[in-house]
DNA sequence: GCCGGTAGTTGAACGTGTTCAAATTTGGGT
DNA sequence: ACCCAAATTTGAACACGTTCAACTACCGGC
């Protein structure tokens, strides 16, 4: 026991080495072939490691999505940061961030499809409201908060306090459509992003009206247990 | 050919009495197994047949799905027709329909997580926007058709015709809750029922205010062009 | 009452994701 | 230099969904 604290800053290095070639090799065959047509015997070959070893590194073949869904996001933040820096209306912002979403996940379109059929599935490890992508829903959800911060636009507390997740689920739905969009260059799914961002901004300063003081409460709180329950998911077993 | 029409009267009797056996007994296991647990196979031996016979009759596993939700939709509607008799709001209609549907449901709990990993594929032809399913689509907001028909809501022309479909949507958002849901007995959907239907109201209030005409409008249009995207989906090869 | 063809049925075989016990490599402690 | 335990790697084996060529049962026409 007490040898292994040394290790581990050394040890790692030839596993990360081999899981990253592992990965590399997925991605690309995914990218190329698509996810179901990509075996993972085929993927252990071109990668030239046994087919064990793969599992080794990825508890399963879906394993490899939830790497995706990392890698994704570090793409996606590093290009929104420095696309964000002279534009100020919440409008705007969020009009740039989606597009630059889609940008990103544009070579894989084929293969995203998987990522909302296992997403979707409750016991999935992939499950965006699951453990394990935690991490990646959090940072996700940062970038919507500093969308927001970084408008001048003046928002009810209550709202605001909400509006980061509100916006990452709205993401979520957009990719969703994206999914199933077939058009040319995803040229309807650019439209559909203008044209919700237009609407989401209506109704934002709609919701922000003193007037809507009390709908706007009630639907906050319903979206408060909504989230609520989704972690509660992972907590316990069903009580049926 | 002359000889191929008298046929069916009698010949598709003895493969209907395997087909309505063989799912039977699926839905059985499915009900006290789960999904992934219940193996062709045992459905085969189970239902006294052989595995290829199984999938004679259904093209693959998932097809099976297919069937249980043409079963659930049935007992459903069987359900709420004689519920909603002497209901007259919109409020109480909508609710009414609701919660039967979640009690329809509810011995499948754990069986329907799979429900929603596959419609959320865009391949599958259990997507509940393709086309194998569409019988059942139809005739489920048919029933919401018939829940806001039966009431003394008065609701613009735009929304109106748009309304049962957006039911529809609404209500397979509450089924995507419901199977995440682990309380006991569900109470957690229920009360999501009560308070999201209560929101749902007032919000149709609110859109059929004639000063909220252009906002209303303008998400109208967002709907309707969600609505043909999803429906072309069907139709082309994808464009990338 | 036999024939032909269609509907129904069979089980073996294939490819896949996944598991596992065993073999090998690695790197620090002596 | 050697040892040992942990980390890594291997390939065979398993269970499952699915396919398919062959077989059987059925039924109308002669």
């Amino acid at each position: 026991m007490s040898a292994m604290r040394k290790k581990k800053s050394a040890k790692t290095l030839k596993g990360d080495q081999t899981k990253a070639l592992i990965l590399e090799t997925a991605l690309e065959m995914f990218r190329e072939r698509g996810y179901e047509e990509t075996t993972m015997r085929a993927i252990a070959e071109k990668a030239g490691v046994s087919l064990g070893n793969a599992y080794y590194y990825f508890h399963s073949k879906e394993y490899l999505i939830q790497a995706f869904y990392h890698r994704m996001h570090d793409a996606h933040l590093a290009e929104s940061v420095p696309a964000l820096e002279n534009v100020n209306t919440l409008k705007a912002r969020l009009s740039v961030v989606m597009r630059l979403k889609i940008d990103t996940l544009k070579p894989y379109h084929q293969f995203a499809g998987v990522l909302f059929k296992t997403a979707a599935h409750p016991q999935s490890p992939l499950n965006p409201f699951a453990e394990e992508s935690d991490p990646v829903r959090q940072a996700s959800i940062q970038l919507f908060e500093s969308v927001v911060a970084g408008s001048q636009a003046r928002i009810p507390k209550d709202l605001r306090a909400e509006l980061p997740y509100l916006l990452w689920v709205y993401h979520m739905g957009i990719i969703l459509f994206w999914i199933h969009d077939p058009s040319p260059r995803h040229r309807r799914t650019y439209r559909l992003i203008d044209h919700t961002v237009e609407l989401l901004d209506k109704l934002i300063s709609l919701a922000s009206n003193p007037f809507m003081r009390p709908l706007r409460k009630q639907a906050l709180r319903l979206i408060d247990e909504l989230r609520d329950a989704a972690e509660e998911v992972l907590d316990e077993e069903p009580g049926d």
